[in-house]
DNA sequence: CAGTATCCATTTCGATACTG
DNA sequence: CAGTATCGAAATGGATACTG
């Protein structure tokens, strides 16, 4: 269980489980829909099993998520938020467009294909899409090694994703530099000009290429303004940076 | 400096600093009004002046907070929330009425009273109270040994608050169990009926008797509706729970 | 007052191996 | 698939002593 603070202040109540690390996180992803463990393990790729597991029952012993038994032929279990987690959606946004203003700027380790995936396959326009089956992979040459590409497949309307080839041939093939894409997705570039720069690429009919400027919404913080001034920081700070790590 | 999730995700982002040990109360403290690092300790009575000075430093690091040379007579430095920090405020809000509504009951140990005498003096009605100098004692008998009692000095509408005796003569005593006065001030409980009841207990003049029920602003989630249902617990957790405290 | 340096105990986390 | 048990490495945090 999470360390209290000694405080009635509900600020602190709500910080003791909220503030431990990926609590925050596990709570976005059941909110923007993933509720298997496994979706949920898809949705941070970075989580280990035992973490996940942990956070769960504590936001289940916090009130926030209930695991109810899976209906249906699917068997296991789903973990879903309750009245109070839902009460945290809000918050959530604010988060969201929070970080967009003032994060830091990202890092190459920042950039994780995977997780990448998960979030633009979760914000497909579909509407705009092929009816029948359409099958995309983005591919990014200068990513980790491991997982340079990840594929998206919409049938009808309903968006899957995998990090593994799909088995079924490619109608669209996306290539990009990591991090200007990235860019594009957090609505810091415009898609059009990187497509009409050749910075990003499309391989695939020339009715899909033309049409798939449409598809992508885009991360939902991406109509937010940044605010935050360039990398430059107070004398004071670096020295003080270069001395810590030693 | 915060370990990294990994990840664009602006809630990560966001998470990474906000999401340490602490953070967030420095944020609050400072949000209250505290600037300096003598009362930012007082405002936070179980952090360590290590841990707040590391935390200060990496909300500096992170843009959140300035530090800067405190003009006039005063020597030393004083803390200040930049744009980025007062961008925090609507969440800091968010936060306390979730947690004010869906946090877990209080322990024992949640009660410090030095945490309560700061928040107590922060929301004083002052213009509810007599012009000149005030000073009102709070008695919690059955509270920590060694923090049992803080007083409350308002001076021509400049309050002050600490936890040894001012050297000046009390003007009102309130007397009470700890929970239940912490119950009143969260809005739980209404000061009236525990006045009228005589289980919050005052002495001093008739007149400021009379007065002192409307000095109190209380916690400011405390027009927040609670919805978290009692104590009981599925019978699932209530074994994992035991059987991990072994 | 306003912190910082250091040391040590505790906690946390991830990897691996394992289970129904 | 959906987790849990265990173990070692690393991070964290508090107490104490110290400084300008």
């Amino acid at each position: 269980m999470a360390r209290s603070y000694g405080q009635y202040c509900p600020v602190a109540l709500a910080t003791e489980i909220l503030g431990e690390r990926w609590t925050m996180l596990v709570v976005v992803a059941l909110s923007d829909g993933a509720s298997r463990f496994n979706d949920l393990l898809r949705a941070l790729p970075r989580i280990s099993a035992t973490m996940l597991s942990q956070r769960l029952r504590s936001l289940e012993e916090a009130g926030v998520v209930v695991r109810v038994r899976e209906s249906g032929s699917n068997s296991g279990h789903a973990y879903r938020l309750t009245d109070a987690g839902r009460g945290l959606e809000p918050i959530i946004t604010d988060l969201a467009n929070w970080g967009q203003r003032w994060a830091r700027d990202l890092e190459p380790d920042d950039l994780d294909p995977r997780f990448l995936g998960w979030s633009v396959h979760l914000r497909m326009n579909v509407e705009a899409m092929p009816k029948g089956r359409t099958v995309l992979q983005f591919e990014f040459p200068d990513g980790p090694r491991d997982c340079r590409r990840f594929w998206i497949i919409v049938v009808d309307g309903v968006v899957d994703m995998c990090i593994k080839p799909p088995g079924h041939a490619i109608d669209l093939l996306v290539t990009s530099q990591l991090q200007r894409f990235v860019d594009v997705w957090r609505g810091f570039r415009p898609l059009r000009a990187e497509l009409d720069a050749g910075r990003i690429r499309l391989e695939g009919a020339p009715a899909l290429q033309r049409s798939f400027p449409n598809w992508l919404l885009l991360s939902s913080a991406a109509h937010v303004e940044r605010c935050r001034p360039g990398r430059e920081r107070s004398v004071r700070l670096r020295a003080a940076r270069t001395k810590r790590s030693r």
